[in-house]
DNA sequence: GGTTCGGGGCAATGAAATTGCGAATTGCGC
DNA sequence: GCGCAATTCGCAATTTCATTGCCCCGAACC
């Protein structure tokens, strides 16, 4: 017995549909990877269920929100300690701010995707945010001036 | 005459309900937002028209599509003309383990993300891809050990 | 060769999206 | 404060879509 774990070519394809557009129409969704409507519903649920379709996301557009400023961030911790980095964890789950925070190989601990209308306000993130918590050591800046490929936006 | 320029409260929620679950049926949406179905739709649609909502996708789980390994890399080009930038770009819109990349402030010029299953893949892009273009100067790689937050996924 | 299991298509049903229209609200000049 | 105009709302009708039960097909296995 094999308990759906195959990802076939079909699925791919359904995958690749809804990452493009994820709102498409069951029908037309099936009209595209060439399968009835019902086969092609029984699979999207079916690869939702499992987890390999995590959500759907609405994608904004950042300037239109008044975004005009999006920074990577890179920070380095004093202490290694798990505790300090379940402390900075958690700051950084709170800022609203802070988009994305990955943790990294390297001479710093932390990456982070800063999005705010601009320079001011990402001063009081820097300054406020970051630059009060005690376990950080150490905050580089890289703007971003443009993304010529973005396709997780 | 007032040309769908501003956004109001109403439209606020919409944005942030339809970030956290793009496929929202109209009508809970409606109802999370006390507003008419109708009313809702036609917000939603303007949304759309104004660009503010670029479009929908679905968020895939990397792990379970076989994306056992994600960096963040610097890239530092060795001459600053617009024609090794053009080029660059261009090389890097073709590789389809670069899922971001973006322009940055610093001593470098560009941050990409990559993802791919292994890291016999990535080296592979890493030499193959990267490498191998003869404007670029230096690359650094960032191994993502795991993201504590990610709203963008 | 028969049987069982996984997956597909068809068709009916119920639910949701969508649109026209009249009412209500808001903004603005007087 | 008042009235006009431009939006925006809610209701209801219509169309479209998602969803499910049922049957069929093909492959793997006995």
């Amino acid at each position: 017995m094999q308990c759906m774990s195959v990802i076939d070519e079909k699925d791919q394809q359904i995958l690749r549909e809804l990452a493009r557009d994820g709102r498409i129409s069951n029908l037309d969704l099936a009209e595209r990877v060439a399968l009835s409507p019902s086969a092609t519903l029984r699979r999207v649920q079916a690869l939702e269920k499992a987890g390999v379709i995590r959500g759907y996301r609405a994608v904004l557009d950042p300037a239109k929100l008044g975004i005009g400023f999006v920074a990577y961030v890179t920070v380095g911790l004093a202490q290694h300690t798990k505790a300090a980095q379940e402390a900075f964890e958690a700051a950084v789950s709170r800022a609203e701010a802070v988009r994305e925070c990955h943790n990294i190989t390297g001479t710093v601990e932390y990456l982070l995707r800063v999005e705010v209308p601009d320079l001011t306000t990402y001063k009081r993130v820097h300054t406020d945010i970051l630059g009060a918590l005690p376990q950080v050591a150490t905050i580089t800046t890289y703007v971003v001036m443009g993304s010529p490929k973005d396709t997780r936006a």
